[in-house]
DNA sequence: GTCTATACATGGATAGAC
DNA sequence: GTCTATCCATGTATAGAC
């Protein structure tokens, strides 16, 4: 149920795709059936609406979520590091729907896309608290997360001075605010 | 030049309140000239056509900006402590254009927006990095910043657990960790 | 300086052929 | 299961009256 490389996934890939790329406002349903290969028609006969496109994006993300927050749980590195190094990578099946949801929730259209976001974000929180005892590091911890995908999500494409390796350096500050703060 | 309580300025406030409140697609010429208290004709008088609304929001973000600097730069608290206290502050005046350009940022469909936004973000990181020597901290307090405003850009009217005594404790950490780091 | 009327384009969605 | 044709609604922008 969970894997057909249907006509129906390529299409829910290429919406995304125009979400992340154009914004919502140009993920037009002509679009996004040129994009995927099909005619408008073909498009509305797996997708009956617009917000059936949604919908099917917030399906995708929960399965997706709940598989990033298993790996998470069990990185060997620690659960803060792994999340954060994730929060950078935006290349990943996750990081696409991810964005896709967050330009949607954004766009004030579809509050469906706002809860799929606050699910995430609250297995997150809960994940972290875990790991890190003191909730404003936490806290902290989550909005460094925030903040590197708002950069993404706001500059798609440019490379705005959050490399992988400069990442590593806040990584490290976080790291040392943990251990100075658990006693 | 700066100063005219005119029919212009109540017509950017009611752009910026509807691209705010109701995503940037929902702030039709329609919607915005009804909520100003003039037809569409009227509003087309003052700003021909919507790119023109979008480079009035840019010009009136410039000038917020510059007082923003300003009064950051001869903050008694401290420009870090002042800079993420205001960045939960969502009801100034910089905030709502600031979060109004963020939503027609991520729209694709304005690079200037974009634009007005890199340079208001260079500005903070400039003025941050004369009190944070340390780059990864000074990194990190803007990405918490990021965060921050994603979080009330994303999530509008939604207390989302970031309050202003929560944002005390952020801050409080961040403290820590520019002492820590600065020897 | 502000309004009404209207032209024009585009996007979502339906109907029905193949 | 996919396509074409078409309808309808809405949004931007222009023209011209007041």
């Amino acid at each position: 149920m969970a894997q057909k490389p249907t006509a129906k996934a390529s299409i829910l890939d290429a919406y995304e795709r125009a979400v992340i790329e154009n914004g919502e406002r140009a993920a037009t349903l002509e679009a996004v059936a040129a994009d995927a290969g099909v005619s408008k028609g073909g498009l509305l006969y797996h997708f009956g609406s617009k917000n059936d496109l949604v919908a099917g994006l917030v399906e995708r993300m929960d399965e997706l979520a709940e598989a990033d927050l298993g790996a998470l749980r069990v990185a060997p590195e620690g659960i803060v590091r792994r999340f954060i190094r994730s929060s950078v990578d935006v290349d990943t099946t996750f990081d696409h729907t991810y964005i896709a949801l967050t330009r949607l929730a954004q766009s004030g259209l579809h509050p469906e896309a706002t809860d799929a976001l606050t699910r995430v974000e609250s297995g997150w929180r809960d994940l972290i608290a875990t790991e890190v005892s003191d909730p404003a590091v936490a806290r902290l911890v989550l909005l460094v997360s925030d903040g590197l995908y708002y950069n993404s999500a706001l500059w798609p494409g440019v490379e705005r001075g959050t490399g992988t390796d400069e990442v590593e350096g806040v990584i490290n500050a976080l790291d040392d605010l943990i251990r100075a703060r658990s006693h």
